[in-house]
DNA sequence: ACATTAATTATGT
DNA sequence: ACATAATTAATGT
């Protein structure tokens, strides 16, 4: 639907040229404001370009800043104590991110790092709640955004337990296509670059289990892969494989 | 049913 | 040429 970072290119941002409101007014956190305050809004906003797999802002980072995805894909990563990586969730573009003032916390949860080159917007957490008791639509949208990300690592958490691990690479597939597919000739592509490290970082497996069952569903069709791409050939057959079989 | 180890090959800069 | 990614088989819990 929403395929936001495709209609304004990150070339317009790149160089310092003036910000735009009609950038933020297709946004749900924006979205019922005029462009006027839109106008205000953005210039109390730093813009800033993250290089792939830069890091945007640590677990356990006091939160000084909140974050406005324009173009790219975040991860949210945590470091076990063991020092293993675990994905909890990607956030796509047009989401706001680092907005530990909405859970209630003065430092980050979890680790932020760009899954490919980036764009975001920043503000000093001093304003959230400013924004929220001022402009309009902007706290019920952000509350609702995080309630889907809870409900998101609810389900994860569920798979995680119940099911096994071809079912649970499948959840995270679908997933992926759901949240930020491409449609392309031959299915429906992810659209950044994802190994199978990643793919066994969400999923609670090993790379060679993901390379494994990667092969397999290659044979059968239902997927395409390469270095760091995969696209999904026929999701229908991807739901039936993520559902638990007898 | 899956992880681990290790050896081998492919791919991008 | 080098590093990083992916495949594959064998062995272990």
């Amino acid at each position: 639907m929403c395929d936001f970072h495709e209609m304004k290119s990150a070339a317009r941002f790149s160089s310092h040229a003036r910000l735009d409101e009609s950038l933020l007014s297709e946004l749900p956190a924006f979205s019922k404001l005029e462009n006027q305050v839109i106008g205000e809004i953005l210039e109390q906003a730093i813009s800033r370009r993250y290089d792939a797999g830069a890091c945007v802002f640590e677990e356990g980072d006091r939160a000084d800043h909140f974050y406005l995805l324009l173009d790219g894909y975040i991860r949210v990563v945590r470091i076990t104590p063991d020092g293993e990586q675990v994905i909890a969730l990607h956030i796509p573009s047009g989401q706001l991110f680092g907005i530990a003032k909405a859970l209630g916390r003065d430092t980050y949860p979890a680790t932020a790092i760009t899954a490919k080159e980036s764009l975001a917007l920043s503000w000093p957490m001093r304003l959230w709640d400013d924004f929220a008791a001022r402009y309009d639509g902007f706290a019920t949208e952000t509350y609702k955004t995080v309630g889907q990300r809870m409900g998101e690592m609810n389900n994860r958490i569920v798979e995680m337990a119940t099911q096994q691990v071809e079912q649970r690479i499948a959840c995270a597939l679908l997933r992926l296509i759901n949240q930020s597919g491409r449609k392309v000739s031959d299915g429906i592509e992810i659209n950044f670059p994802i190994t199978r490290q990643d793919l066994s970082e969400m999923t609670g497996t090993t790379l060679h289990t993901v390379s494994r069952m990667l092969s397999a569903w290659e044979k059968v069709g239902v997927v395409k892969s390469g270095r760091k791409k995969i696209t999904v050939c026929d999701p229908h057959q991807l739901v039936v494989l993520s559902t638990a079989k007898p």
